[in-house]
DNA sequence: TATTGGATCGCC
DNA sequence: GCGATCCAATAG
């Protein structure tokens, strides 16, 4: 059976619509020879000026470039000196977007989902397909998505005002 | 040019 | 609770 990446079509859309519909799909990372694939369980959504927790709040600047440009690519940042952390962009090019995978099955926190997949900033601004050795698959069976319960939450130590803190912009597989 | 602090994690 | 450890962002 032939799998194909989620591309553009998928990315390009409302931000927490493609947040909650990573949930059950699948993060594929191929390097060294080596494919292994991942159920996605947590994500969470960030936009630009109108959500001060995102890194988008303030404008474009030379880290968060990536938010801006085409959906479907990675927007990868280091953080607290020694984590990675992996986003999806999403929305049309030049809306600031994007979609932080939290945790996969078996790997919990963001950190440690790029630590597990070997991902850096070589990614950064790559697209999400066979071609950078990261894509997105929807493998799951068609009974797999009937038992797929989500759950909604804040965000996870984000800063920004009250306003942005209180939306419920995480999503987590039950 | 200098200072600050973060979409984290693991150990105390 | 707190330190590790880097660098982009912001202030000056």
């Amino acid at each position: 059976m032939t799998r194909k990446a989620l591309g553009a079509k998928f990315f390009e859309r409302s931000t927490l619509r493609v947040a909650r519909e990573l949930l059950g799909k699948y993060l594929v990372r191929r390097r060294g020879g080596k494919t292994r694939a991942f159920l996605i369980t947590e994500v969470e959504a960030y936009t630009g000026k109108d959500d001060m927790s995102s890194h988008a709040a303030n404008g474009m600047t030379k880290r968060n470039q990536a938010m801006f440009g085409r959906s479907g690519h990675w927007y990868v940042y280091l953080i607290y000196g020694m984590y990675h952390c992996l986003n999806i962009v999403t929305e049309t090019h030049g809306t600031p977007a994007a979609v932080l995978i939290r945790g996969l099955a078996g790997v919990s926190g963001p950190g440690k989902v790029c630590r597990e997949l070997g991902i850096t900033t070589a990614l950064y601004g790559k697209p999400a397909a066979k071609s950078s050795g990261l894509w997105v698959e929807d493998r799951a069976s068609r009974i797999q998505k009937l038992g797929f319960r989500i759950r909604q939450t804040a965000r996870i130590n984000v800063g920004g005002d009250e306003k942005a803190k209180k939306r419920r912009w995480r999503f987590v597989l039950a």
